[in-house]
DNA sequence: GAACAAACGGAACATCGTCCCGCTTCCATC
DNA sequence: GATGGAAGCGGGACGATGTTCCGTTTGTTC
């Protein structure tokens, strides 16, 4: 592993393949922008200035361009578990100021908690990415919460976490909807006895 | 309005579009079941044996389609509210109940959560109806709950029910994922000092 | 510079919601 | 009971979208 980028690069790819990649991920991260994650994919292989097909080429699937655009920010949000666990006051406390890193890095994607959590088996890329990525941390923070016996112990990081999710669906340009504070009102709830 | 179906009737319909309308709702009510809320509406129209204009000649949009076929059940749900709040020993707990019917009517229904937090304007008869006959009534407990001081008052019928409703999202079919339970850790939430 | 494979673009295919057109069926009237 | 006109109907047409296929182009290597 000398590039750090790929576990192994049995062929070094094409040059303008490698190229095309990073347009392709700047045009579909402006497309999401503008038009939301469900945009067509006419429209990011258009923006990118490609065909169609090489999209599916270097993304198999419509999710993976998605995971491969918010891995970053998924990263980051994901980072941040440890570090509120260890700054905050309490172990609830960073439980919900994960919640709303979480929720906002949810709430300023078009349509992305939507498609999150459709059930179209291909998004199912997606769906294993954002689990597998953040409900460890989720389970740590909640963990911790429920062994200092500040929260219920009987949710799970799943379920807390597509809660949240869910939540999130339709909140961006909706005024008489706030996700956060409906998801701080989840948090809090889990604070009351059982 | 002497049959209170109609606003009024210009022209009374024919015997077989009566019945063809019928038959409709039943195959569509079947189809719902079986396949969810969104199956094809080629799928509707073959099990009801008509052609897919019928429908859309009796039910200008999909959503009208939906909103015929579970018009009772919302109706029933909306009934409800009051009575609850006759009988259960608080505001709070009157709230809860309620919510708990709403989320038992909705989760059973595949994928009608999802369909009604859509945001595409082809559900907006569906969505419309949905708030325009349950958030006075949701408005009615919760201002029961926060004139009792029961719970805090900062929190709009609008954006529960439709927090409720995401968290719906998803919910059947999913053993890891409890939206009663979710549903009820907001309701707690509502409890708790702002 | 030539050959080979990787990569490409756009057309082709499948699916779905919706609309249109020509035919059928009902029913008020005679 | 016959009949003409309108309401109603069926299925195919159209447009949008995701995905795949295939002939062509382009990068790389010798």
């Amino acid at each position: 592993m000398t590039d750090g980028e790929q576990h192994a690069a049995p062929r070094p790819k094409r040059a303008d393949a490698r190229r095309n990649a990073e347009t392709l991920l700047d045009a579909a991260a402006a497309v999401f922008v503008a038009s939301g994650v469900d945009a067509p994919v006419r429209d990011i292989a258009a923006a990118a200035g490609v065909g169609t097909a090489t999209i599916y080429r270097h993304f198999p699937t419509r999710a993976d361009l998605i995971v491969a655009v918010y891995r970053h920010q998924v990263e980051a949000c994901a980072e941040a578990g440890p570090a509120l666990l260890a700054e905050a006051p309490t172990a609830h406390e960073a439980l919900r100021r994960w919640m709303d890193l979480f929720v906002d890095f949810l709430a300023t994607k078009h349509g992305l908690a939507a498609v999150l959590q459709s059930d179209d088996p291909g998004f199912a890329p997606l769906h294993a990415y954002f689990l597998d990525r953040l409900v460890p941390v989720c389970t740590e923070l909640l963990g911790a919460a429920a062994g200092a016996g500040e929260i219920r112990s009987d949710i799970t990081a799943y379920e807390l976490m597509r809660g949240a999710g869910n939540l999130c669906i339709g909140a961006e340009d909706n005024p008489r909807y706030d996700a956060r504070r409906l998801v701080g009102l989840l948090v809090t709830g889990l604070g009351a006895p059982n």
